[in-house]
DNA sequence: CGGCGTATGTTAAAATTTTCACATGGGTGA
DNA sequence: TCACCCATGTGAAAATTTTAACATACGCCG
């Protein structure tokens, strides 16, 4: 499909790849139209030789002496990122999490579509978060089907994680971000990024028993 | 301090150790007293032979031919992750990721209290979030020095976010989780992890198109 | 139009992390 | 008590990822 010149490249690349893209995005807003690796990895905190290796997984996006074109590589970085297209999402939990993440109009800028909340509160069914309408939990299966859904944010009390994704793995969704604190067991074929933030908040903790460590990156 | 035989090991394995404490909290909850390795990482999705390493950086936890006991391995690594006190948090920001956060109690299970919430809308002022107030933003500089606060959540919007860290780190803090996408620049004697949620997003959009990368972990 | 400064793309080396393989030692039961 | 089973802890190998170094190519300026 995409343009790819190697066939094997570190998990963490894509990873910074979305960096690249949002810095860059940034720089292109305030009418900047060239960047070096140099600057960019100043601006993230990442060094210039691991920006550049990064992109030469792709392809050869920049000009020697010059560097990059930023309009330039954000298109190639959206067809890359697989951004170039409109993502059909569903999110089941319509508590805090599931609210916050309707709520973040910048996703819909992306081209994630929350196309609809599944809860099974009778007291939220009905309701809508920022348009995109709670329905119930036992209607997922068909909205699913009907609608194409790929994508799912799974956004429930850990106790019920499993079952959840099992049904939605069931009606065809093949992508899931899952931020209930437990290893849901999957197909290898479904893609499931887990978010853990009592994790992150316990890494910290332990960072500070222990400050004769000094290993951070700005992202993780 | 703290137990350790070893002095350098993966940055991975923190996030890992914390995933084998819920994974042991689990257990201990069911009555289950010993596990092993096999049976940890089979639950976790992580190969024996890690956690074992990964638990020899600390120290000899298991009794050969046993496993482990759930019990003591708790006990160790509540102390080794630093939970075996409690953490003073500040939340910077009562809007939808705040909020959540605020509301979660297993962090206040786990020992991080969440002292205060700021934010700089009046009509959010003088409001509280599941019995944390939230307070006027000027006031965190007092607030963090006269209660110690050492840890704080950054949940404002991208633009405010550096200028917030700064004014943290000034006051006194030195762990900071941000969720704002941006790469904070701070102090290297300031630990800060960030989420990016986005991040994951964009990394799910690139993996459904390219399906021929089966590259998953559980946890990320 | 050709030399010079500059930043890329790439190759090779270094560093880190994971996986393997097995010797080691604790517990159990005869 | 002793032999046998079992799962740990570990040292060495494999795999992965990052960093460094530099030859290469581009554009500008004189
Ligand atoms: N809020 C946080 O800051 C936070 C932090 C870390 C982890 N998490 C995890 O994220 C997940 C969601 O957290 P939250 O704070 O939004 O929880 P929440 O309690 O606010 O919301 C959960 C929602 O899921 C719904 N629900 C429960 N079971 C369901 C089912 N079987 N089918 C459909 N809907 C169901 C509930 O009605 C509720 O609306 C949880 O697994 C939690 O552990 C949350
Ligand atoms: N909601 C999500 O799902 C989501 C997803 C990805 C990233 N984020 C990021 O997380 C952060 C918080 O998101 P949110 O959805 O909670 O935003 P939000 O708009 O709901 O809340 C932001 C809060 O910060 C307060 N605030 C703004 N500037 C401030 C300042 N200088 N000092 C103190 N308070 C200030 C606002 O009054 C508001 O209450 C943002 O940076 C956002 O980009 C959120």
């Amino acid at each position: 499909m995409a343009r790819r010149k190697k066939y094997k490249f570190p998990k963490t690349t894509i990873e910074r790849l979305s960096y690249y893209f949002r810095a860059l995005e940034d720089l292109s807003k305030r009418g900047i139209d060239t960047v070096s690796s140099e600057a960019l990895g100043g601006k993230l905190n990442i060094k210039s030789s691991q920006i550049r290796k990064d992109l030469s997984y792709f392809g050869d996006f920049g000009k020697r002496g010059m560097g990059y074109d930023v309009k330039y590589l954000l298109k190639e970085l959206k067809y890359i990122l697989g951004l170039d297209r409109e993502w059909s999402v569903v999110i089941v939990g319509a508590g805090h999490i599931g609210a916050a993440m309707a709520n973040y109009d910048s996703f819909r800028k992306r081209g994630f579509n929350i196309a609809a909340i599944f809860d099974n509160d009778e007291k939220k069914i009905g309701k809508e978060i920022n348009g995109s309408p709670i329905l119930p939990y036992d209607n997922i299966d068909d909205f699913v089907k009907q609608n194409k859904i790929e994508m799912a944010i799974i956004a429930v009390p850990a106790a019920a994680a499993q079952a959840v994704a099992d049904k939605l793995v069931e009606s065809g969704v093949t992508a899931i971000l899952n931020f209930a604190p437990v290893a849901v067991q999957l197909d290898e074929n479904v893609r499931c990024l887990s978010v853990d933030l009592t994790t992150k908040l316990e890494a910290l903790a332990y960072y500070m028993s222990y400050s004769q460590d000094k290993l951070w990156k700005i992202y993780s």
